[in-house]
DNA sequence: GTAGAGTTCAAACGTTCGTTTGAATCAGGA
DNA sequence: TCCTGATTCAAACGAACGTTTGAACTCTAC
């Protein structure tokens, strides 16, 4: 039994992907060479391609590992709670908050890699490859359609285009404040350590979204008569 | 006089920004190589490294370009706005449509490539390279300032590090819109030709803006009580 | 018409990239 | 103990990268 033996079965892909989700979010996935990826994982270079096929397929896996499950947990978290009001209708803060929340719990989850992944996550929601925008598109499908539906029995009296455009700033503003953390701090001096308190960007958050998917609505008719 | 002195000084130059303004809202900075940069702009590979020095450098005069004129106008709104109103303080909606505004009226703007540059931007704000972090927050710090100082005015009821994170969300939501357009069809189909009637949307995102920056405040005592 | 600065050009530089190869090493069952 | 499939390893592959070079070319000014 030689000392790698000590390793449990798969170890090496697990490392790999760990290394993996920190490097990318540091540095971006081309900017991560398969050198540098493997060798913070202690893997040989071929291991990536041995375990994955690909650098590309590499991306994908780190996407699903994280994503499958945090999506699924979304759509189990609005199942109970509708089944928990009974027939009552839920209210916005509350689907808004099972949302957020999926995110914030995984940043909170500070020893497993959770809070690289999410501030990885909200970069690649704007990465100019098609094929990851797609990736990632393709995995939130499900989260997106159940959540719609949702909102659309909470709020039966908004239009269907302005309900749209409204989960698109939601998921906009989560994606962004998730990702770009050093925006807070161009706009004024913040404590580092303050940023992440989960429970309170938790409650900013929500009450900026609910605000925002509750505002008046405007009249389109307006609009264009002004323009 | 052969064919090619009937270009105007300096215009290579400038075929090379719109090209790459155009490329790396395609692919990213990275995967953008000068050789198919130059061939698109229709001018020598090594005529990049002469005029710019390094793709570093043609990166920062690309956002030079078009960051500067287009945050000196936010700021000159501003005072314009703000002199027009003589004593009376600005409305938040005001403030935000001034910020907004310029970013509108440059996707508005098709003729030049300005809708590449502000997909370009809202992505390069999460971009993972710091040396390109740190020059946009550069270009961005004086508007910022200015725009932070005009909703104190505006809300001097709200504590500073709440203001702070309202507009990390607002900026982040801007940013975010404008960038991945491809979200808006995944939540629902959206006839691409009305994602930018600008107008249209300039109304629905101050509307959201707006809503979310007066959010009622929540009481961080309750919060870390619940905790 | 010629000197000289500004610009363009083809070619090559050294480096790094993702991937492949084939041998070496491992664990576990017959 | 030996066989077998799974895994790791060092080494090399061809391709693509950003940059540099020095000659060729263009236009202006004298």
């Amino acid at each position: 039994m030689n000392l790698r033996s000590v390793k449990p079965p798969h170890e090496t892909r697990t490392r790999i992907l760990d290394a993996a989700e920190e490097l990318f979010m540091q540095h971006g996935f081309e900017a991560t060479s398969m050198r540098l990826l493997t060798a913070k994982a202690e893997a040989n270079l071929a291991a990536v391609n041995y375990h994955f096929g690909s650098k590309d397929a590499l991306i994908e896996a780190v996407f699903r590992r994280r994503l499958d499950p945090m999506n699924t947990g979304r759509i189990a978290e609005l199942d109970r709670l509708e089944k928990e009001a009974g027939g009552r209708a839920l209210s916005p803060e509350e689907i808004i908050r099972a949302f957020v929340g999926a995110s914030l719990r995984m940043i909170e989850d500070a020893k497993s890699g959770g809070r690289n992944f999410i501030r990885l996550l909200g970069r690649t929601y704007t990465d100019p490859q098609k094929h990851i925008r797609s990736l990632i598109g393709q995995l939130y499908a499900p989260a997106m359609s159940r959540f719609k539906a949702a909102f659309e029995r909470a709020l039966p009296q908004m239009p269907g285009d302005e309900l749209v455009w409204r989960m698109h700033f939601m998921f906009g503003t989560l994606a962004y404040t998730l990702a770009a953390t050093d925006t807070v701090q161009l706009i004024a001096g913040c404590k580092p350590e303050d940023r992440y308190d989960a429970r309170l960007l938790e409650a900013r958050l929500t009450a900026f979204l609910a605000a925002g998917l509750l505002a008046p609505l405007h009249n389109a008719a307006d609009v264009k008569k002004a323009a």
